[in-house]
DNA sequence: CTTCTCTGGTACCGATCGGTAACATAAATG
DNA sequence: CATTTATGTTACCGATCGGTACCAGAGAAG
C-alpha cells in the first residue's frame, strides 16, 4: 500500500541512476507532506527501489534532507546568474524580474511555500545537518537582494532588500493558510510599490 | 528517560486539573520541537499524568492538537481588545501598538515563529482538524488589521495591511534561518516606514 | 458507608519508525 | 573469462508511534 502514490508514472525518470531517483521523489514527497511526515521507506519505494539502495547512498534520513536541500539551495542560487543574463547590466531590470519570478513561485497553484523555510520549521534542532544548508542559502539570498539594490540605485538598499525578503517569506507563509486570494495576492504590487518609492 | 525536559518543576501548575496541565504541556512542547516531533507519551509525561488520562480529555493527537491551536489562536485574537483599551479612540496608535507588540513577538529569544503558521507547514492534510483553526485565525487577523487601517485612514488601506501582515509573518520566518539578527531586524522600521508614507 | 466519577499505573496492541545483515543477481570492468 | 561494483530482495532489529483494556485507588456526593 503506497501511502504517497507517485503522480508520474516513473517512465522517463525511471533509468536515472537510483540516486537522482531517490532525490527526486524525496524532493516531491518531502515539499507535499512535510519532511517528518514520509518515511525513508515510501521515498525508496516511489523511487523504484529499496531501503538498502537508499542506505548505500545516504548516511541517513537526517542526511538525505540535507542532500535534498542542498540540491534546492543550489537551483535557488542559480536564480542570480538567470537574472544577469537575461537583463545585463539593467539591475533595475534584474530586480523587477526577481520581484516576477518570485511571485510566480508564490502564486504556483502546487506552491506550499519555500521549501528551506518549511525545513527550518520543521527541524527546530540547531545541530541538525540540514540547518546549516538552510542559514547559508538564506544568508546568500539575503546578501544577493541587498547587493541587487545597491546596483540598481535603491535608496536604503539594506532596508529594502530586507523588506522585500520578508515580503516574500511571509507571501509564502501566507500561501500555506489563507490560499491565493489571501495576503499573498498583495505580493507583487506591494513590491512593485516598495522598489517604486525607493528609486532614483 | 525524558526526551524533552521540562523547565519548570511545574511546582505551581503541578495541581491543576489534568487536562489544563497537558494543554500547558503540549503547548511548549509542540511549539519549541514541533508537532510531529513530539508524541502522546512525551507531553502525558511531562504533565505528571499518562496517556490514558490524556485520552479521556483528547480524542486523539490531532484534536489535542487542535484544540492547543484554539487556545493560542484565542489568546491571538484577544490582542484587538487591549489595542482598544490601552489606545481607546485612537486608532493610528493602535496601529503603531499593534507594530510594536508584532515586533516584540518577534525578537522575543525564545521566538520560534508564529506557532500557527508553524503547525501550517506542518500539517499540510487539508482535513486535518487543525487546519480550519489556523485558517480561521488567520482570516480573523487579516481582517481585524484591514480594518484597522481603515479606521487609522490608511491610504490604501487593504494593501497597506496585506503588507503588514506578509511583513510580521516574513519576520517570523526569517527569525527561524537568520536570527535576530537576520532581515527581521528590519521588521519594526519597515512597518514604521509603510504606514507613515501612507498616513494622512 | 456506599456509590460514582476522576485519575494513576501498567501492560499491551498493531503499525511504523530509522537502520542493518546476509545473500542473490546483473552489469560493468579487468 | 573472472572479478568487481552496484543494485535488488528479504528478513530482521530495537525503538517508538498513536491508541486501548483493565484494574486500583482517591475524593466528593448521596
Amino acid at each position: 500500500m503506497t501511502i504517497f502514490p507517485a503522480k508520474a508514472p516513473e517512465s522517463d525518470a525511471q533509468r536515472l541512476p537510483p540516486r537522482e531517483r531517490l532525490l527526486s521523489v524525496a524532493r516531491d514527497l518531502f515539499y507535499r507532506h512535510g519532511i517528518r511526515a514520509v518515511g525513508v521507506e515510501a521515498i525508496a519505494e516511489a523511487a523504484g527501489t529499496n531501503k538498502m539502495t537508499l542506505y548505500r547512498h545516504f548516511a541517513s534520513k537526517d542526511e538525505l534532507v540535507a542532500e535534498y536541500l542542498r540540491c534546492l539551495a543550489a537551483e535557488k542560487n542559480s536564480i542570480w546568474t538567470k537574472l544577469e543574463s537575461e537583463h545585463p547590466g539593467d539591475p533595475a531590470g534584474q530586480l523587477r524580474a526577481w520581484l516576477h519570478e518570485a511571485a510566480r513561485n508564490v502564486a504556483d497553484p502546487t506552491s506550499r511555500g519555500c521549501a528551506l523555510a518549511n525545513a527550518a520549521v520543521e527541524l527546530p534542532e540547531k545541530d541538525h545537518p540540514a540547518r546549516c544548508v538552510i542559514e547559508q542559502c538564506k544568508q546568500s539570498s539575503r546578501e544577493k537582494l541587498v547587493a541587487l539594490c545597491r546596483k540598481a540605485e535603491i535608496k536604503q538598499p539594506d532596508l529594502v532588500a530586507d523588506q522585500l525578503f520578508m515580503l516574500l517569506e511571509g507571501a509564502f507563509m501566507c500561501r500555506q493558510s489563507l490560499g491565493n486570494e489571501g495576503p499573498a495576492c498583495s505580493f507583487v504590487r506591494a513590491g512593485e510599490a516598495l522598489i517604486e518609492a525607493h528609486s532614483k
